[in-house]
Order: C-alpha cells, then structure tokens, then sequence
DNA sequence: AACTACTCCTGGAGGC
DNA sequence: TGCCTCCAGGAGTAGT
C-alpha cells in the first residue's frame, strides 16, 4: 500500500484542504474499520472542525477541535479521496478503485461530510486498514511507537543513525531490515527495491557486511528515492506493474525491461515472500 | 536474533 | 462467457 511517500503527499493535500472545515455528517459502512478503543463511536467527530494534519510514519493523524483526533493506516491497499463542490478530486493511496471513479464504492468504509460541501471517503478494497479515534493526548495508545523506528523526513536520519541501527542486527538481510517498521519508519516493498537498486546493494546483503561507505550510499539512495517520490510525484503500480512513463518506480514492477542504468533486464524474485526486483548487473551480492 | 508461515480480505489479470 | 489460480505498495502473531 501506501508507503511514507504516498502517506505525506495525501498528508500535505489534506491538510490544504481540511484544515479549518467543520465535520458535518459521518457515516461508518464498514465498521470493521473502527479497532481498538472500544467504545467509541465515528459520531463523536461531528461537529468538531479540523485543526491540522500529522503523519507518523505511515498513520495520518487528522487533529479536531474537540480533543479528539482520526488516525487512520491504510495498509495494502486503503484510498483517501476528497471530493469538492465542483466535483473535482484529491485523491491518495491505493489506485482502485480508479480515482475519479463513481463513489462510494462498494468497499468504501467511511463517509465524511464536511461544511463546505466536499466528501471525503476512505475506501479499502481489501479491508485491511485501520481507523482510530482517539483523544489527541493519547495517541500512544493507538500508535505503536516502541514498533516504529527512525523518521525518513527531517533531520534525525542520518547516515550515522542508520549504520547504528543496522549493525544492532548484523546478521538481518537487507530487504527484510528495511521493511522492517522498527528499524527506518515508512518504507514498504516498492520504495525498499528502489532505494537498494539506487544504492546498488543486494537485498540479500547482511547488514554486518556492509562497508560505510556502502552504508553511506544506502542512506543517500533512500534520501533520494523518498525525496524525489514527494517532489515528483509518488511511485506509480497497478496490480504488482509499474505504470508506464511515471517517475517512479524505476526497478520495483518491471520484470524484464531494461535496468535505467546499464540496460541488463530487471530480474524478479521472492524474499520473505514479497515480490523483489532487482538488476543483476548493478546489484550483486558479493560485495 | 532472524527466519518462515499464517492471518486478516477483495479484486484484477491471465490461463484455459 | 465462465472457472481457476496467482498475486498484491502492510503488519501482527506464533512457532522454530
């Protein structure tokens, strides 16, 4: 699903859009939806107004007036779309259904009504995301935070917290660390590829057995794939395929087409049962 | 510590 | 057209 990249660039549009708007009707189709916390409801949001839009790793954390705040994680395959008065759309996370397409949809979870006569609908073809609503000081209580690592946005990622981090668990493969929510908050499967292909490591490289200098061209390669996912717009897969002519990604979903780099074709394979791309010309596991 | 397997779900794609 | 299998942008838990 949604990886930090898609999560902040919803984060920023939402923001823009909701902040200082009044919730006027809220409708729960899918309860589901609504874990933990037993005992609260999705009508406890009507009425609030939005303060401001947060991200924590992957949770987006919408703010109300009321001391009350919306967490919500979109896991594989949630969607957020915001649509205004003029029909027009803001839409993020998972690309079906098709954005622009009739809602809600028959796997739309959440309504959300608000004074200026924009909806915004949480949508989740497979039923795995989660909203919260909890009291905005105590988010801990829905945000895992001992199981979140390191923010990949802002100052405290660096490459020394990174070889830090990393040789804690020098036996730990590449691609499995960097899934890893604990270890860096905010990759998933696209962005890890992409960042190891930009680094030229090999997702089954130990960690202990990574040079700093290779450890420094890691971390460059995630500042890099992270940073131009927000600058140019987020990685661009339907149904496991990269779209055609999108900035990103460059390797992840392109089995068989030509490494950006050196043209070798793209290889897929599975490490801990995920889909993994990689170029066999630049990525090898030797160091 | 680190790995595998399994779970939650639906839908799109491709084979026949 | 139908039927089948496989796979999927996440993450928690259990078992080895």
């Amino acid at each position: 699903m949604p990886e930090l990249p898609e999560v902040e660039t919803l984060r920023r549009g939402l923001a823009h859009a909701l902040t200082g708007r009044q919730i006027v009707k809220a409708e729960l189709l899918k309860p589901k939806i609504l874990s933990g916390l037993p005992g609260r409801t999705l009508l406890e949001v009507v009425g609030a107004a939005v303060v401001g839009v947060r991200r924590r790793a992957k949770y987006l954390i919408v703010d109300l007036s009321n001391g009350l705040s919306l967490v919500i994680h979109l896991s594989l395959a949630g969607q957020i779309v915001l649509e205004n008065s003029a029909g027009e759309h803001l839409a993020g996370g998972h690309p079906v259904p098709a954005y622009g397409s009739p809602l809600p949809h028959r796997q739309t979870s959440v309504i959300l009504d608000l004074d200026d006569d924009s909806v915004l609908y949480l949508t989740d073809i497979r039923q795995f995301a989660h909203l919260w609503i909890a009291p905005t000081d105590q988010l801990s209580e829905v945000i895992p935070e001992a199981r979140l690592g390191v923010e990949l946005v802002g100052p405290a990622f660096t490459a020394a917290e990174l070889a830090r981090r990393l040789r804690r668990r020098p036996r730990g493969k590449l691609k499995p660390l960097l899934l890893d929510q604990a270890l860096l908050a905010g990759l998933g499967n696209i962005y890890v590829d992409e960042s190891l292909w930009g680094a030229r490591l090999h997702p089954l490289r130990t960690a202990g057995s990574l040079s700093d200098e290779e450890i420094g061209r890691l971390h460059a390669a995630i500042r890099e794939v992270v940073d131009l996912a927000l600058a140019k717009g987020v990685a661009q897969i339907v149904n496991g395929k990269a779209v055609p002519g999108a900035t990103l990604p460059r390797i992840h979903g392109r089995e068989g087409k030509p490494c950006p780099l050196c043209g070798q074709p793209i290889e897929k394979f599975r490490v801990v049962g995920r889909g993994t791309y990689v170029c066999p010309s630049c990525q090898r596991i030797e160091a």
